[in-house]
DNA sequence: AACAATACCGAAACCGGTTTCGAAATGATT
DNA sequence: AATCATTTCGAAACCGGTTTCGGTATTGTT
């Protein structure tokens, strides 16, 4: 509580307006020294230290951050670029992450840099413009592409960075990731307990690489349960509600359509529902969507978005340790994390209607 | 296109390695030259200024940031300090804000600090911090409340932002605004127009002064159109789904419920969507619903959801328009700019059905 | 009491730029 | 060719801190 008091006589004092030379003329002391005594180094005299701390806090002193990291080499400043925005509905995850991001940060006394990205420009413009300018130490990623533009600019630069999921490169760099694909297999799997055999999947564009390790994960739970794979089911989207909508349309005209889709996230699931009510499918009597994401929105449509989850404040906190370790020792071997969704039933699946289910045992 | 070319023979350069020394020995020149003939100083030959802009853009030179701006004794940069965030279902504005602030910023050369907040720590703790350590020029605000502790600060500081909303003190700081009297204004004309007589508003705390305005409008319209006010019909909200559901369920058990509502956000607008759904209301055969804030995602539900909508670009941009003005010149006069919301209809509202409206007329 | 060891602080260099001021070189003027 | 005005650049101070190094003053040892 160095809170000046606002005591009537005192003039308002201004903050900030007392640098580090004025305390030291007023100590009688040189400003090295004082620097030394408020930094805790051991050749000042307890008594000096006493008196230097006194009268910083009595006169509010803080350094001034610019000054102070010009002398010591360093930004304290972590950049995050943000990826030039299609029109997603559903952004949610940014901010959260952000926040979560700049929180952690702020624990290690980093500060965070938001730079968004034009879309005019090369991916890589912003991040080259903030190392050259030296504006931080080091980045945040994340929507990672597995052919990653930013990323072989950084690990060419050797600039210390973190990526919020994998990449081609993965092993010549720190990356936070979900384990989209273990999701993926268990979500199948929920699928198929309750007796879908027929299960669509619309997925993200084949650059995500985190789509992909989706996509896998259903197929190997296919696979595991012997269900064939029908190519027919498995429908490229974009991740954004329109791409689900179309996605959606091409899976529920067919002849058989699927008795469920997993979507490759919760945009896409929106607009899967949203195509299947136009299509006339009850949700989920006639058809199980899950989505991935746990966007809190899901809870509140009709019927409720069961969805894959997780914890995104997690992730934040783990990628800025992860990225502080490196900025510590840059030699550190790689390592990385892997944290795992959840599956969160809200009401959007359930067992097909048995129509549906004695017409495949009929084929089968 | 300062791009190095990647010719086998050259070495790598990694970037930012070369300083303004460097430069200056190179050419035989002194720093203080190079440093004037970089930044256009008509005291620099042309020859010179060619020779050292060439070596310049050879080496790949590019001064220091926190050097220049401790030299220049500002810091290019603006704060924007996230509200701590309560289990808000959609949050799609703070990301798109976000960007399109850091996008505008960046055409003036600044950069955006990006701080959270901690809930446990007073709300004006972050600004303190900021501004005592001199990190950054001048703040971008939003949310604001009413009487608000954090523009309160700043304005005994004397410290340069802008608001995304009204405050009490609105004469004495710059702001822009969305015009949520008139927004609301329109929509409870709109929901006349279309027959409803009773019409149920729910708002957002106390606090925020924003919610203030858009109740305001809705009772003017009423009032203009001659309709009696019912306290009971206005409920008061938090912004959040929930806080919707809560007093839906108070608008709807009435033993006269309302035939719209109008809801001071959308976040709130599902929740009242869902608590209707619940009670057995039809949308919109039985109850209208309204919501503010445009949420992409609103197009997505079952109704899609009617809703007041802005740019959160456009606000972005002359939120950063007048901060750059204030920065310039900080004696300039307060100005503050009002842009307008529009009614974007999507389907969740309608004619009041005609058993309500006939019993409406009866009781006139 | 003389000497070595230690505690404590001042002086100055440094980080990487910007900007002011004055001197030297150049050109124009008569 | 001498004088004055301009052009052009070097020197140095400055922004506000940090850190190294060395010199006193003090303490400890015998």
């Amino acid at each position: 509580m160095n809170d000046v008091k606002a005591s009537p006589e005192m003039e308002w004092v201004k903050s900030g307006e007392v640098r580090i030379s004025d305390l030291a003329a007023e100590l009688g002391l040189t400003k090295g020294t004082v620097s030394r005594a408020l930094n805790g180094y051991e050749d000042i005299s307890k008594k000096t230290r006493k008196r230097v701390m006194e009268a910083a806090t009595k006169r509010g002193y803080v350094p001034t951050t610019q000054a102070r990291r010009l002398a010591m080499g360093l930004t304290e400043t972590i950049g995050l670029v943000l990826p030039p925005m299609p029109s997603q509905p559903v952004n949610t995850f940014v901010s959260e992450f952000i926040n979560s991001v700049s929180a952690a940060l702020h624990l290690h006394g980093y500060d965070l840099l938001v730079h968004s990205a034009n879309s005019e420009e090369s991916e890589v413009e912003p991040y080259r413009r903030l190392v050259q300018s030296r504006k931080v130490d080091g980045f945040i990623i994340f929507r990672t592409n597995e052919k990653d533009p930013r990323v072989n600019y950084l690990l060419n630069e050797g600039f210390p960075f973190v990526t919020h999921g994998r990449t081609a490169r993965m092993a010549e760099h720190d990356w936070f990731d979900i384990d989209g694909e273990k999701a993926f297999r268990d979500a199948t799997s929920h699928l198929i307990k309750l007796g879908h055999q027929r299960i669509g999947f619309v997925g993200g564009g084949r650059e995500f690489f985190s789509a992909q390790l989706r996509l896998k994960g259903f197929r190997a739970m296919l696979e595991e349960c012997c269900l064939e794979k029908v190519p027919s089911l498995e429908q490229p989207g974009d991740l954004t509600g329109q791409g689900g909508e179309i996605a959606a349309q091409n899976l529920l005209k067919q002849t058989r359509p699927p008795t469920a889709i997993l979507c490759a996230n919760d945009a896409t699931a929106l607009g899967v529902m949203k195509a299947a009510r136009e299509l006339g499918f009850n949700i989920p009597e006639e058809l199980s969507v899950i989505g991935y994401d746990g966007i809190a929105l899901g809870a509140y449509i009709d019927p409720p978005l069961t969805t894959l989850t997780f914890s995104i404040e997690e992730s934040g906190k783990e990628m800025v340790n992860l990225l502080m370790r490196r900025l510590k020792s840059p030699d550190l071997p790689v390592i990385s994390k892997l944290a795992s969704a959840i599956l969160k039933l809200r009401g959007s699946e359930g067992p097909p209607s048995s129509i549906q289910n004695k017409y495949m045992e009929n084929c089968l």
